[in-house]
DNA sequence: TTGTACGCGTTATCAT
DNA sequence: ATGATAACGCGTACAA
């Protein structure tokens, strides 16, 4: 059986509001030293613990934020990232929120389920993950009035949203392999057509120039490889490419490897991907990591000050480091 | 603002009793049809959705589960596996439960963490995902009355576990190759002292005879290809290699291709890995998928079980098929 | 067929 | 300094 104030109350002879009011250190609870202590020392004794429910039923406040995923059942990579789960999940529980977890099986229905879940009262606002939104979806979404923090390429200025600089990260990137001497630089892609990607590829073609030919949309590892071949066998082919993906960055080593060419030497391969996946790739590789993590400690903190009162930031956008692997 | 029943009952002119009986269609909602029309009409039309923080105070029940992992700081891949995430929150949606996710810092802190958060009653039960068990974790979690799932190797029969089965797999594997002819068959495994690796390593050992000096501990690709480069140069050595995870796998493909042989014809090699991760390796490698999404919706699905009154179903343990790359 | 009254555990207001 | 008392929204035993 849980311990209630109540249960405590009627041990220590006094009245339950007096015990809310010492448990909770409230102004209230300068009351007389020896009731204070018999107090405290009784709810130790016996394991209270206060009932998160019924608080959240006074306080009309959940503590409980919700992070909606919409997961593609057609992707053939897994689309609930971890790695931002972790962040957000994290940096919550330090404030004292709890994190929930919702799978919306469209884009378009993660703004029904996200207000029916504040409907209902179980949570106080809402961390989307959204990597293809809609003019629709940016409208429904601003009809909410509680909380709400985009994860993801949403260039909507009056929604808060977290996300990597894709084009800066981009240019990032070329001005490197610039400095290192590189003026012809290819693209390989995933056949995705988010806002990220599309961000990307733009920033590319407008700073790489008659590079822009050197350009590939490959789903697995021998496809992209293939695709690379010709490249790698032309005398005026790229000296450098970029590659968004671990099936690309698997499939430009491969074809290198298959190539003769040797990495680093030949020719620079830089990966843009998700920090967590670098053991996968061999070294010599160039790496723009995105931190995930990174992206979901910024989100849960964007989430908590607009709790907190503060306006909403509107878009946020990270770099990554570059390193070498 | 939100509408309750009693703002409902106001308007229709009944008592809240009413509304209350007639939107849950309990037995009590046999009204007059006529009273009834004007209370489902009206809720729909002012939004009436239940507050289902004042449902779980007054159920003692809130309809909640807490998902529990641990997140090592130290290790290289990230521990938070999304796929049995999503996995679990589908089942549970489907069946009206919500999925709550917090961080332990340490495993053994995690039954603190699970019966506090019951303690506060915004949970009913827990599903733990505990790589490194100890008996004491085990004692600590039999004393919690809440159902308790872990999804991991827990080999105590008094507490529900989902996991794949460890040596059967590797049975599985080790006849698989036996069919294909091989009699040598290596191993390589990484650094990690987890009861699943443990019980892999113990199985191979039984198995495989005189090839048990084909054994490697390895963390990279580089240290692993390293690691195997003698195995292949040795004309005793193995034909065939088992391959424990992404870094194994990769580290032993690039061995192979360094040492001139062919993966299908001079020597095979067998993936035992998260089925996610199928896409990273190369074709021609035999592979035991682990389905780590039907371990998610096996745990939820025992929790539903046992929250419904079933008994502990006691360690549940999952094969997978082998598929060819 | 319908209404009253109570309790879930908490916070907050207003007396004393 | 302390205690009644009233909400918060809902479910349910009991009375009418």
């Amino acid at each position: 059986m849980a311990v209630t104030q109540t249960e405590i109350a009627k041990v220590v002879g006094v009245s339950q509001t007096i015990v809310s009011d010492v448990l909770h250190g409230r102004a209230r609870g300068r009351v007389r030293p020896e009731t204070r202590q018999r107090i405290l020392s009784t709810a130790r004794q016996l394991g209270y613990r206060p009932n998160a429910l019924a608080q959240a039923l006074r306080m009309r406040q959940s503590r409980q934020i919700v992070y909606l995923a919409t997961l593609d059942e057609t992707m053939e990579f897994p689309a609930l990232r971890e790695s931002d789960l972790a962040g957000v999940a994290k940096t919550l529980r330090q404030q004292g929120y709890r994190l929930l977890i919702e799978i919306a099986k469209t884009t378009e229905q993660e703004a029904n389920v996200l207000s029916e879940m504040i409907a209902t009262g179980i949570c106080d606002g809402g961390i989307l993950r959204v990597y293809r939104g809609s003019e629709q979806l940016w409208k429904d979404l601003l009809e909410i009035s509680e909380p709400i923090v985009l994860i993801g390429q949403c260039p909507h200025p009056d929604l808060a949203s977290i996300a990597h600089d894709a084009p800066g990260l981009i240019s990032q990137a070329i001005k490197h392999l610039n400095d290192l001497g590189h003026t012809l630089i290819g693209l390989v892609v995933p056949p995705v057509h988010d806002v990220y990607h599309e961000l990307a590829i733009g920033a590319w073609r407008n700073q790489v120039g008659p590079a822009e030919k050197w350009f590939a949309v490959g789903e697995h590892r021998r496809d992209i490889a293939d695709l690379i071949a010709p490249w790698l066998a032309d005398p005026n082919g790229p000296t450098a490419i970029i590659a968004m993906n671990p099936a690309c960055v698997l499939g430009a080593t491969t074809s290198i490897r298959e190539s003769g060419k040797i990495l680093g030497r030949d020719i620079d391969l830089h990966a843009v991907d998700d920090l967590s996946s670098r053991w996968t790739y061999e070294p010599g590789i160039w790496f723009s990591g995105l931190d995930m993590d990174a992206v979901g400690i910024h989100a849960a903190k964007a989430m908590i000050s607009m709790l907190e009162g503060s306006p909403n930031p509107g878009p946020i956008r990270l770099m990554p480091e570059i390193i070498c692997l």
